[in-house]
DNA sequence: GATGAATGAGCTTTCATTCAT
DNA sequence: CATGAATGAAAGCTCATTCAT
């Protein structure tokens, strides 16, 4: 692979971040480059598809950008605790946090993961599912399926997500306190 | 509303029928007129056209049909009890079922009702939070805020679902024991 | 040509009403045989082509049928007086009072006129030419070429039938008034 | 409004061209983007979308541009006379020697005036009656009622250039001369 | 690198017509 | 005779992509 330009890396983070504004506006199946392109102030959709082989491309680097962001953002509330209860805590507080926070970019996620490649759900799964079996090694939680458990702890996740997109009213303060009862009295039993 | 005779209520079923085996094989964003003709041995996209006002009024179609046959299911599971408890518990079990049996109708929906006018997940949300109070008040269920708890129950519903659609491997069965295992705890108290 | 059945007539009959009320209404490029079929009460398009053979055969027989009612009420003007300024005159009058009488018939001939076989306003021209040329030979007219002064009389004819058309509330008793003042100047001279 | 570049406009022009050569051969009612594609040497009927936003801009901007050049012609004749009587003379010549010189955009100007948005017939007719009302407070013209007269005038037009459509051997020359003394018996009296 | 014009396949929808009942 | 379902061509329009400048 080459080594990008500082121009185009620039254009690629210009028209990225139009393409998300487009998708958590109007959604996946209405993107289209002439949105991007009218909401990125770019004369031409032939820019993106110079700075993109193609729509999958975009699609694909969008998912990746917003993840990598949001994994940033997840690990700055990580780091501070040490045990899985704690770290269980965290990832859910910062979710919704970066929900409250970054709003366009967690919908545009939403919207677009389905159809990127990279990683897909069953990576957060096993991600969640180590954490559990974690916590349960060190006799923090409950004995429960590890896996089985992971899929709902991160249904809740992605439940009171797509709430809030529904729902840009919702409190998510209030919905962060009620979930951590919620997940408490379910995994650690 | 002019009544629908045999044959164009037969035909109308048939390519809903298509439209839910195409959205379910490809999404609604990859969803065509082309495709759901193909599937149904049409002879051309007109006869869709001819039989459905817009484009609109199929996918409005499509949601309305499935959400019937699902909530047909669901009653048949729910008559048999009478407590909060036992109501809610029921209800998780028949979305499930619903979802081992006809998978099709299930991944369907999820693909289209995002773009359907009709209930929406709001009309689910306040079923859910009525019949939680219900339990509140009958002393079943511990304190907690319904509306925001009826969300996490979806959730997991949908969680549960979703990842079923993925990975079509997934127990059910075992998901179906450690869910309500994990709705008890956090519902119950 | 086979004899017509009387259902056979009174069905077609029908369906021309239908069209020269749909013609009047959308004009002949947006005319169809859904709003004709919606016009008319049927229950099916194919009606009209089980009538008729061809979109082109019904148009053919609005515009001969609305000729001919037209003839018919120019007819009853015409046969009361003997001299070729007493026929123009009728012939001008009569006209005007058919747009005020049977606007929606006069309408559809002339959205329907130039896209039917039939006689044409070659036919119509070469009629008033004979007319003007009695009217010289008799001494009531002045010396012109009276092919080309055809075209002057039945051009003022359609334009005030055009000009009523457009602007219902035109006064055509005033327009009669005065268009036989421009064409007695113009050509008795 | 987006400044066009040089390009732009000669497509357009080149489309609207097309578009005109269409409408006098084929009519409003039979237009279509392929049609006009085809005569363009165009490879698709997109690259008219993609200059057109839609089908009743490209009819709107037909009608306009082909409008303008009479305009322009028809000045041509008028500067050159200060009396109504003259104005109306060479306002009747402009229009015949146009038909004469440029008959396809006269042609296609009457087929899709009709459906273009832009200056109306009452806007001609104004104009006329504006003219006419000017002669008789001059004492050129006889005493009549301006806006009827002035239908009359426009229609005598009309009539000639719908009849020289239909007959490209009609001798213009020989209408121009019997039109003027036909109007200057009905107007001056 | 950027532009905007061009491409051609794709979309949904409407059309007149045909056909089995 | 009448019905309404079916047909396939054609319509206007949008799409991602390509290309010359």
């Amino acid at each position: 692979m080459r080594a990008k330009s500082v121009t185009e890396q620039a254009r690629r983070a210009q028209i990225v971040g139009a393409a998300v504004e487009v998708l958590a506006e109007v959604g996946y199946a209405a993107m289209s480059f002439k949105l991007i392109a009218a909401r990125a102030g770019l004369s031409s959709t032939g820019l993106i598809s110079y700075h993109f082989r193609s729509r999958q491309e975009l699609v694909d680097e969008v998912s990746a950008d917003v993840l990598r962001r949001f994994a940033e953002f997840v690990l700055g509330f990580l780091d501070r605790s040490d045990t899985a209860t704690g770290e269980l805590r965290a990832f859910l507080r910062a979710n919704l946090r970066f929900m409250r926070d970054h709003r366009t970019l967690m919908v545009a996620l939403t919207q677009v993961r389905p159809h990127a490649s990279g990683p897909g759900p069953e990576d957060d799964l096993r991600g969640m599912a180590d954490l559990l079996r974690a916590g349960q090694a060190a006799g923090e939680f409950r004995a429960f399926d590890a896996d089985t458990v992971a899929i709902f702890v991160l249904a809740l996740r992605n439940g009171v997500l797509a709430r809030s997109a529904e729902d840009p009213g919702l409190d998510l303060d209030l919905c962060e306190r009620e979930l951590w009862t919620v997940v408490e009295l379910a995994v650690v039993g």
